[in-house]
DNA sequence: GTCTATAAGGTGATAGAC
DNA sequence: GTCTATCACCTTATAGAC
């Protein structure tokens, strides 16, 4: 009886989430009205509202939920993976499959910032910038290392990150493009963005031994 | 007299573009008043609502104006340099460029297109896929003739495009980064993602004359 | 936990005087 | 071309019954 009840308890939230999920990523959060997303996840306002506190919270409570485990799946990466080459490798790979399988939230992470103001705001922005330290930490080490010699580390580690952001805008699993197969492409140009020193030869991502991109985001997930 | 008089004309929708340029890059399509944006710019409700026939109409016009530009640059660029590399090189440096000098109408630009339906958004699309094509197939003309050998031309082409689009999201002059030294390094950075061939040595910005980021421009709005 | 009803104010757009 | 005044509707959020 418990177990049933906590199942059923957490039902109406989950479904009230995927609705605004589909909504805001369609239409914006501006653009969508609590009432849209009340009647898409099939309850009424007032249930909406006794399950979050606002329209805000409930925008803070997605982009917690998707950027989260990303964030901790890129923490356990660079613990365990030996060389800058392989922790980036792994770190566009698993942002590029997350990117396409949590396609819808991801979108409305990424463009509903400017919605959030005050101490939300401050709180997503968090979390984002402890993620993006990452990235810049492993491009920095392989500059260090002298495995990467970009001319602009800073600039280009956004620009790749933004890269393999933009995979949910366009992406669509069961094309003629196999996920695994643009993990591994992405994975590949941004070795290659970053640029192989000229005495060794190009690092390139078919010489790196990482596992699947999947490999931390379940361990997170468990 | 005349003279006078058109340059009056032309100055209220000018200030009105411009708050809306402001206002929609800030808070968003949705999340801006009209009233807000006639304040801003000085004018009355009235006033906007008889230089724009609505509130869609004048983001379109200004989704237009910022756009246009670039592609008609673009096509430029395309029609007189010789080589994919120095093609390619080229559309990347103007779109940097254009991304910082023009930062808030990009913003505009890339992010509110949901906000449009029918053949409003019928017509922004076919100009921006117009303009996509150009770098579509430059990236083609290069793997046709050996230059690139990238495993995912197309995906990979998208990404770049959305690598220097993100410009606008972070770069501001004036900081240690001089805008010609980013656009050099997007470049560079660009060449590096499509891979030159292992026979020839990988192709570098700096191995290529191609004049100017605004070279092109400069034509277009004169 | 979910419902109906409603408060309080903002929204895009227009009418008609000057 | 610009103004004031207003329409009809939609917005987030809450009160209080069940």
């Amino acid at each position: 009886m418990p177990r049933v009840r906590a199942e059923l308890a957490g039902e109406t939230p989950r479904r009230i989430r995927e609705a605004a999920v589909d909504l805001f990523a369609e239409r914006g959060f501006h653009g969508t009205g609590i009432r849209d997303i009340a009647a898409q996840a099939g309850v009424t306002l007032s249930s909406l509202y006794h399950h979050f506190g606002s329209k805000d919270d409930l925008l803070v409570d997605i982009m917690f939920a998707s950027t989260d485990p990303l964030r901790r799946a890129a923490e356990l990466a660079c613990a365990e993976l030996d060389t800058p080459g392989e922790r980036l490798a792994m770190l566009i790979e698993q942002h590029v499959w997350a990117h396409v399988t949590d396609r819808l939230a991801k979108i409305v992470t990424d463009t509903e910032m400017r919605a959030l103001s005050g101490e939300r705001r401050t709180r997503v922005v968090a979390l984002r910038d402890s993620y993006e330290g990452l990235w810049r930490e492993t491009v920095q080490d392989g500059i260090d290392a002298s495995i990467f010699t970009a001319a602009q580390p800073v600039a280009l580690t956004i620009g790749l990150l933004e890269m393999c952001t933009a995979v949910s805008l366009w992406y669509r699993p069961g094309g003629n493009l196999d996920l695994d197969e643009l993990c591994h492409s992405y994975a590949d140009g941004g070795l290659g963005l970053m640029r192989a020193t000229k005495r060794s030869k190009p690092l390139r991502r078919s010489d790196l031994d990482i596992g699947k991109p999947t490999r931390f985001l379940e361990r997170v997930n468990a």
